[in-house]
DNA sequence: ATTGCTCAAAGG
């Protein structure tokens, strides 16, 4: 196992590109450098790239990691402590309210309301376009959030420019779209695409989701990150970084990003061929690896991760998911099972449409609004070219991107690990079978949700357990819905007894 | 283009 580990892990440093420490790993990660280096069978390209922005957090969670390392005995909480995505609430909290709503209430409840609050500021016209001003101080002035602000400020203005005197079809046409606008919690709380955690956060509970992005009646709520998520994303990094190194990139524009992204496919791809055939099979890890598409070109456009893609004992590609637990060794409920077994299906799926040429071109320029002309920063160009690709523009990443999925076979298999946050152990692998026709009908059903063709959905019946856990339980109207409709049923089984009496 | 659109997943 150690030896195996050697050579599966044979460099875990982490580049930060600004920095006169050009490379910095661990003691552990000497080791294991020494140990495999000179054998000429490690993974090359095995240098990622990353476009965080808040280089002290990575210091801290390097630094972090060499204690941990260090002396096993280091709680990780300790280190869970300093390294937790805080930038993103820090960040939420302070300039970005984008996705909270405020206490104007012009979410989707009403469609009416919307359409008289667009009128009402239709005569206010452009003044309104420096929202983004006047919510950064927090503020929500004369009732209105920042999103709304933003949104009708844009139609009011095309609208006056395109024809200065609105017809009444004018009208009618943006009255439909803000219906429409209205009813679409995708664009409204989440931009142009999803998560692949956001649909596994769907699966656990719909109505917690919406909480999540509405907060309660119209407050802004915080999420919350428990210690056993911290330590979860402790122990994923570790993981990340046995694989491969991490370099930092200072990014500016969305190309530039999606960049990144479709360069650390292609050293992932590059790994995979190089480890794909024979003896070297068992040798090759990736994790990490992005992934996005639209699965079963319909729905909303998914993004995602892969945690670890190995070859199985079949010789052939299979996804595998992490999955830590805090209870020692307790086998997950039924509930969350479903979640994980939807992540790797979908993680499946996506993988195999880019594989069969099925994720194209225009469909990621389209839905991301990215711009094939544009010119990626030098930084990145040079990564590139370190990985013998010379790549002008950024449709030229893309498509290199695209072209060596080709090269690749589907995924074969799908498992679950779960080790436990005690002795960070594996403890259990489930493996699942692919099953395409449950996955279509779960996106299909979930994406009716995101493109406002139903309502709102809470737990079932027989899942009312997760409300325990749950934030919103003393506010939640799902559940206040189901508590009453069990009322209902007893009362009326009551009924039935007496008459059949 | 005057005004944009996310690092994803952490676990229950
Ligand atoms: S209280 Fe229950 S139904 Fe409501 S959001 Fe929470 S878990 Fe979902």
């Amino acid at each position: 196992m150690a030896e195996k580990t050697a050579k599966q892990a044979p460099v875990a440093i982490r580049l930060t590109s600004s920095r006169a420490t050009a490379s910095r790993c661990t003691e552990n990660q000497k080791k294991e450098r020494q140990s495999s280096g000179g054998d000429g069978e490690m993974c090359f390209g095995d240098e990622w790239l990353d476009d965080w922005e808040d280089e002290a957090i990575l210091h801290q969670a390097m630094d972090d990691l060499d204690q941990s390392l260090k002396s096993n005995s280091t709680s990780v909480s300790d280190s869970a402590k300093s390294f937790s995505p805080e930038s993103d609430t820090t960040e939420k909290n302070s300039g970005e309210v984008s996705t909270t709503i405020c206490s104007c209430s012009c979410e989707i409840s009403s469609v009416t309301d919307s359409v008289s609050a667009t009128e009402e500021l239709n005569e206010k016209g452009v003044e309104v376009s420096a929202g983004k001003e006047i919510a950064k101080e927090g503020d929500c002035k004369e009732n209105i959030c920042q999103y709304c602000q933003r949104t009708i400020a844009k139609r009011t203005v095309s609208d006056v420019a395109t024809n200065s005197s609105p017809t009444k079809k004018a009208k009618l046409d943006l009255e439909e779209e803000t219906k429409k606008f209205t009813m679409d919690p995708l664009r409204q709380f989440k931009g142009k695409y999803l998560w692949v955690s956001d649909l596994t956060a769907q699966a656990w509970c719909e109505r917690q989701l919406l909480y999540d992005c509405t907060g309660i009646e119209g407050r802004p709520v915080e999420i919350l990150e428990t210690e056993a998520m911290k330590v979860g994303t402790e122990m994923h990094l570790k993981r990340e970084l046995e694989v491969h190194t991490i370099k930092q990139i200072a990014v500016k524009t969305k190309e530039d990003k999606w960049a990144i992204k479709f360069l650390n496919i292609l050293s992932a791809v590059n790994q995979l061929l190089q480890g794909g055939g024979g003896g070297g099979a068992s040798r090759c890890v990736v994790r990490e690896m992005p992934i996005f598409g639209k699965p079963f070109e319909s729905g909303a456009f998914v993004v995602g991760k892969i945690d670890e893609i190995r070859y199985n004992s079949r010789d052939q590609l299979e996804v595998v998911e992490f999955k830590t637990r805090t209870k020692s060794r307790t086998v997950p409920s039924a509930a969350q099972r479903k979640t994980h077994k939807l992540q790797v299906m979908l993680y499946k799926q996506l993988f195999d449409e880019a594989v069969c040429g099925l994720l194209k071109k225009e469909t990621i320029l389209e839905t991301i609004g990215l711009d094939p002309d544009a010119s990626v920063n030098d930084e990145i160009a040079a990564h590139a070219l370190m990985m013998d690709l010379t790549l002008p523009k950024f449709g030229d990443y893309l498509n290199a991107m695209l072209e060596c999925f080709q090269f690749l076979s589907k995924i074969d298999s799908l498992a679950v690990e779960y080790s436990s946050q005690d002795d960070k152990e594996p403890f259990a692998v489930h493996e699942h079978d692919f099953d395409p026709v449950w996955l279509k009908d779960t996106l299909d059903h979930y994406n009716a949700f995101w493109v406002g063709e139903r309502e709102v959905e809470g737990v079932d019946v027989e899942e009312v357990w997760k409300c325990k856990y749950c934030n919103y339980k003393e506010a939640c109207d799902w559940r206040q819905k189901m508590h009453e409709k069990c009322l209902s049923r007893k009362s009326a089984n009551k009924v039935q007894m007496k008459m059949t009496k």
